[in-house]
DNA sequence: GTTTTCGTGATACGACCGTACCACGTTGTT
DNA sequence: AACAACGTGGTACGGTCGTATCACGAAAAC
């Protein structure tokens, strides 16, 4: 046999190729051959790796859902250790923002994906997209510890809040794209939205 | 010559049937065969109102774009004679959330449009995708009017507190169209919000 | 009544896309 | 050494899409 490749590895370099033309061109004008050409490899390689287009496509989103979480936990690591509820909910939501060109790539990518499972039903049927109901409760819980800790503002209710902060996040996150809105406003409100609804903490 | 038909009566029809189909298919897989079949008209027809594919898009954007604002007059008429700010303010947000299957079709293909603009400088260069700045300034003038009549929140910004309604809309608009969230609990959620900017008005 | 212009239909063309097929070298296995 | 499995390249096919072309009837203009 030839030389023995790591399947896994090609296909996560495919992947990124994928995003970056669908970054570049709109996901929905991407070609095999556009990812071929971007990951330097011949049409051929692609069809080897991934049979058919809808498997390369949701391989890409299974990627591009992989490489937020990992950028969560990254920015939440980078906080500090032992970081309090507000410290990560911050992180969770400034993650979501479209700051500099990767993470804008990330998320008009992923944006175009949930947009094009409103129609599609079998990118509807993957499992990555009907994910975000996890964000939901992970800042609600998040939400009840910071209450539990004296945190919270006394009249919020965590999973309203929790369900505003996300929406919030995801609604400034697509005017940052489209350029109605510069990133540092952007994380200006979200940032107003956390100081009302977080109490300072007692000073030790 | 012929019938001597309406133009813009035609083009209007045409354009209709292209948000129909968008919302069907998505407007990725929008293809003018399928706009001509959806109105009726045979593929000619459509190239002879519009003479490319991309005058057809940019014209079902403007369309659209029209159409919301009429929805929104219409919600704001329907609310009363000489409503209040808090009246108007709810009837913009709500008006972008996508309840009945007509609204939920305006909102996929309006977004679709936004996300393309990304990619698509010709898009991008339309004015209807810039003017959601328009909203921004009419929704800070309606909370500073809403502040003069001593009906705001005492410790409220009123640029700050509009763009973030704005992007919770849009944000909330989203998660129920993709099934994420029912649209009643996209208007409590957006409600409570309201509720913490608007103070009670006075009993008289 | 002739001519000209407008609206409409049918069809064709060139390009591109996803997929399938065929061929060949390379590297393990026996 | 012989053979089989794997990785890779090149290329062709069927389909669809946007656009262009040809043709024809119908009404306004003269």
């Amino acid at each position: 046999m030839p030389k023995r490749v790591d399947h896994d590895e090609r296909r996560a370099e495919i992947g990124r190729a994928l995003v970056q033309v669908a970054a570049r061109k709109g996901l929905h004008a991407v070609g095999m051959r556009d990812v071929a050409a971007e990951a330097g490899v011949s049409l051929r390689l692609v069809q080897y790796y991934f049979h058919t287009k809808e498997n390369l496509l949701l391989h890409g989103l299974q990627q591009l859902t992989e490489g937020f979480g990992e950028r969560v936990t990254a920015r939440v690591r980078a906080a500090g250790e032992n970081p309090g509820p507000r410290t990560v909910v911050e992180a969770l939501l400034m993650t979501s923002l479209p700051t500099d060109e990767e993470s804008r790539a990330f998320h008009l990518v992923l944006t175009s994906y949930a947009l094009l499972a409103v129609t599609d039903e079998a990118l509807a049927a993957q499992p990555y997209l009907q994910r975000p109901d996890a964000a939901e409760d992970a800042v609600t819980g998040l939400l009840e510890q910071a209450r539990e800790a004296g945190l919270l503002a006394p009249d919020a209710d965590a999973r309203t809040e929790a369900v505003t902060l996300l929406a919030l996040a995801a609604g400034l996150g697509t005017s940052v794209l489209t350029g109605q809105r510069t990133p540092e406003s952007a994380t200006a409100v979200l940032r107003h939205q956390l100081n009302r609804i977080f109490r300072e903490p007692k000073a030790s």
